[in-house]
RNA sequence: GGCCCCAUAGUCUAGCGGUCAGGACGCUGGGUUCUCAUCCCAGAAACCCGGGUUCGAUUCCCGGUGGGGUCACCA
């Protein structure tokens, strides 16, 4: 045995695979030509990043459309960043959205994958990184290093005065070449060692590496020794990576175009390991405008950077997917207009059409997009995710939802089959101020106040309107909503209303307000708004005798104020 | 500060040496409609700056400027 071996058994001393054993038990895949194996690799801080959410997509779809794999891989291994709950909440997540992983950790947690490349957990790979690591130093390409936090402090501190990188390299790397007993020593004193990379780089060297959307792009590269191993037995992420992704035959690595600078690290790893790596893709971050400049959303600091702000304002999953898939692809939207009902699923999304520049979260045009996504929506997928919404927050409105399900549903759905459809809902929050006049509930609290809104007609006529519609509520339900309005506007044609304010214009005095005045009557009463949907369904959706208590109550009021 | 990335209307973008610089969202005006939301039509609105190369640069090259990223035992 020699000292090298002797020293990587030391340091890794539960080596239970080889590299050799590891790379057998995890063969390439047999797949379609052309299909990719993707994978997204978040950490559970118990938050999701609207760009992870971006990344996500683009993994699944391009795995999806090529009938590849879309690995789910759980990046913990930072303990302290780590939430309690972490993992579940991004598998839930990301099956509510649809992008479920072919492999990764499921639900229950634990143990439990999906997938024969795992553990999907990094922190279930240790002895496979050991592994590697045993590998590393008994090829002397790692060795360990005893340097403490404060010597490390002090080595920058001089490296700052001198001018020259801070790291671990040159003369500073004072461990690189400790001999066998030592290290034996210092292990026994119980000191605790960081394996690092014996960096094959002098600072200054250069390295090319071809970005998969961005080209070829010329880089430092990485004079550093790079922790690969921290003390607590943990890899870092540089090490982590290019290990996964060969295993998991990951084909392509699809990740934050904040990784660029650290690229060259990994091209070492990879070539260390004897692998060719992947074709590696940047993608820029979501931005947003924090006045004159941009930055990449912040977790800390921006709302609207956490997906969960999405849900609670009630945008559709599918509202959010699209807005995003507009972003990373713009031929989306012309793929859209030319195929309006088509799932986005459908849409064949190319790498190539990636933009390289970081985009600003457009709140606008996600609502334009939105109304479209629920305008497709069926009345059953439609009042399920209105109702599902409002349980979680708005509790007041989902009990009127829930009050009378064949009410709400029948309102949600009006205008919804028209051609086109309506589309007046944007996000779930919209529906309360719009569709609330169809609860009692909702609809007393508007009350007396709505009446303000009435037009400015004498009281007798507006009276005499409201028992027009009341004395022929029953005579509407034989009808279409076209022949009614028709009804309705020959009847006030012939009592002293204008077709419309040109009429008016040519003879003021002649009128007593415009049809459109004589409707606005009806429509305030019934719905305490001058805004709402067709009112002849309305109507029919509430019935005549609900209708019928409003117009008397408006009858009142308005005989009230008069009197 | 070093290194890197990026740069077309307010926003997302098309463009790949010669275009009236195209589209979408938003905005403004008009039309359809019982209101609103739609839908239709029209309009305002952009190539960061300076040098090259070229008969000709938004496009290619160089240099600025601006913005962003990164320089950890975080990912």
């Amino acid at each position: 045995m020699t000292d090298r071996e002797t020293l990587a058994s030391l340091l890794f001393p539960q080596l239970t695979e080889t590299v050799a054993e590891l790379e057998a038990r995890y063969p390439a895949r047999a797949l379609p030509p052309g299909a990719f194996v993707t994978r997204f690799g978040p950490s559970p801080t118990g938050f999701i990043h609207i760009g992870s959410l971006m990344a996500a997509l683009l993994n699944w779809k391009l795995a999806q459309q090529s009938e590849g794999v879309f690995i789910l891989r759980i990046e913990d291994t930072d303990r302290r960043r780590e939430v309690e709950g972490g993992t579940a909440l991004i598998v839930r997540a990301l099956d509510a959205v649809g992008l479920t992983p072919s492999e990764g950790p499921i639900p229950s947690g634990g143990q439990d994958h999906r997938g024969a490349y795992g553990p999907y957990l990094q922190s279930e790979r240790q002895a496979i990184y050991h592994a590697y690591a045993h590998d590393f130093v008994r090829r002397g390409l790692a060795y360990p290093c005893f340097l403490s936090e404060q010597e490390l402090q002090e080595i920058r501190t001089e490296q700052q005065r001198e001018q020259v990188a801070i790291g671990v390299h040159g003369k500073w790397a004072r461990d690189r070449d400790l001999g066998l007993d030592a290290v034996r020593e210092r292990l026994e004193r119980g000191e605790r060692f960081v394996l690092r990379l014996r960096s094959p780089a002098e600072v200054g060297d250069r390295v090319e590496f071809d970005d998969r959307i961005r080209g070829p792009l010329n880089l430092s590269a990485n004079p550093l020794d790079t922790v690969l191993i921290k003390s607590d037995g943990f890899p870092t992420y540089h090490f982590a990576h290019p290990i996964d992704d060969t295993l998991m035959r990951v084909s392509v690595v699809i990740r934050g175009d904040e990784w660029i600078s650290t690229t060259p690290i990994h091209l070492q790893i990879f070539a260390a390991m004897n692998v060719t790596p992947p074709p590696i893709a940047h993608i820029a971050p979501v931005a947003k405008l924090d006045g004159e400049s941009r930055r990449k959303l912040s977790k800390r600091l921006d709302v609207e950077a956490s997906m969960s702000f999405y849900h609670e304002a009630g945008f559709p999953e599918g509202s959010i997917l699209e807005y995003l898939l507009n972003l990373l692809d713009s031929n989306f939207e012309k793929w859209r207009a030319e195929h309006p009902t088509l799932p986005y699923a459908q849409f064949e999304l190319s790498l190539d059409n990636l933009g390289r520049a970081s985009s600003l979260f457009d709140l606008a045009k996600l609502s334009n997009v939105s109304r479209d996504v629920i305008a497709r929506l069926s009345a059953d997928e439609l009042h399920a995710a209105v109702v599902a919404w409002a349980q979680a927050h708005d509790p007041r409105f989902a009990a009127a939802l829930l009050e009378d399900p064949q009410l709400s549903r029948a309102a949600l759905d009006i205008g919804r089959n028209d051609d086109p459809p309506r589309k007046d809902i944007a996000q779930w929050s919209d529906i309360p101020a719009r569709y609330g006049f169809f609860f009692r509930e909702y609809f007393d609290a508007m009350t007396p106040a709505c009446y303000a809104e009435l037009p400015a007609l004498d009281p007798d006529e507006t009276v005499h309107a409201l028992e027009y519609f009341r004395d022929n509520l029953a005579a509407m339900s034989e009808v279409t909503s076209a022949e009614w309005f028709g009804g309705v506007k020959t009847y006030a044609l012939a009592h002293g209303y204008a077709k419309n304010a040109g009429a008016r214009k040519k003879d003021p005095a002649a009128f007593k307000g415009l049809v459109g005045d004589f409707l606005m009557v009806l429509r305030v009463s019934v719905t305490g708004s001058r805004q709402s949907p067709d009112l002849h369904a309305a109507m029919r959706i509430l019935g005549d005798s609900v209708v019928r208590a409003r117009l008397e109550r408006a009858i009142e009021h308005v005989r009230g104020a008069a009197g």
